[in-house]
DNA sequence: CCCCCCATGTAACATGTTACATGATTGA
DNA sequence: TCAATCATGTAACATGTTACATGGGGGG
């Protein structure tokens, strides 16, 4: 039941879609309405680029496309994700955040964070932002310290980007001590389940 | 003199390069160095992507690479910034921001504020800065709007992801304010120049 | 003697970008 | 009726990733 063509994986794209498409089955026009439209058009996200994949995802059997609309030329293809899918999207999520995580790939962590709302509990939660939180514990003041063993001649661009850097992962560790609490076990948050 | 083949301009790691090499004048190794050891390397850096890339910047006639050590059987190259790199650098960085610049291509644009201080004098950085503000104070508010609006049903995931890309957006805001006063034209910095 | 660092490069491959094509339906 | 929006797709192309190859020199 489980061998299959070529262990080939979903890029950040098709994890998106993935992750989409588990939330609520859609068609690829509905997702691209979605990168275009709202805050996570960071996936930009030409015909081009979203058909291939949502085909992709179904050749790796992660998604199934039903037609509604058959007796048109371009039928309107509904896609869900299967148990498969599910199973795929879940275990990405939930990877253990490693340093590179943080230092190259910082977006597909913002977006695992995002769809990890309906495919894993909230211990998978707090432990995803508490290991997110120690990388970066650890991660500011290394820059820091580069930041002041910089020459101070010259202009002052490339210090200034650096700060602006460090800015931006202390907002995230702010931001993260705060979502820590509200998925701490002993939090008493109101959301049922 | 100056028609050419093929209006082709460099991608953002070309610029990248090309910043690198008009401040010092370095080999293919040196770059990857750089993007390798120093905060810098975000632009992740395989030979596979940088000689390439190096090649076709001297394909545009923006650097040239001199042989040192010719008798080796792959002798290291010393690549220099010509006249005409300088200028599309110079170009680029200078560029009008765009609300398409904030939204999709973020790194680009820091990237371009990084590279700016051995290219442009002040007015133009302060020009720069004042364009990122501007872009950041309309866009900002619109963010905060799309998440008061959302459903307060559900994982709380969606919302926290989008206020954590608010909090950055702001925390760049606080940056650029700061950036700002430093090239304000009545600004008192006791830089040369 | 062996391994790591210097230093350059190539080849196969998958992905994404840009631009185009098709045709139905809906509102002005 | 004309334009925009729905809705899907393909083809050419450039770029980047991964993995491999080559070889000299220095340190343990």
């Amino acid at each position: 039941m489980n061998r299959m063509t070529a262990e080939r994986r979903p890029t950040s794209l098709g994890y998106a879609l993935l992750g989409l498409i588990h939330m609520q089955p859609q068609s690829g026009y509905d997702l691209r309405k979605i990168f275009e439209t709202t805050p996570m058009g960071h996936y930009s996200s030409s015909p081009g680029a979203i058909y291939p994949a949502l085909k992709r995802l179904e050749e790796m059997g992660l998604i199934v496309g039903e037609v509604a609309d058959g007796d048109t030329l371009r039928p309107k293809r509904v896609y869900t994700a299967t148990r498969s899918g599910l199973e795929v999207l879940r275990e990405w999520v939930s990877q253990s955040i490693t340093r590179d995580d943080l230092l190259h790939k910082d977006d597909e962590l913002m977006l695992r964070f995002a769809l990890m709302g309906s495919v894993v509990d909230d211990p998978v939660t707090y432990r995803f932002l508490r290991q997110m939180l120690h990388a970066l514990d650890s991660y500011i003041p290394e820059l820091e310290a580069v930041l002041t063993a910089m020459p101070q001649a010259g202009p002052p661009h490339g210090r200034l980007a650096l700060s602006s850097g460090i800015e931006a992962y202390k907002a995230r560790q702010t931001w993260a001590r705060q979502a820590i609490e509200e998925f701490s076990p002993n939090a008493e948050h109101g959301r049922e389940k």
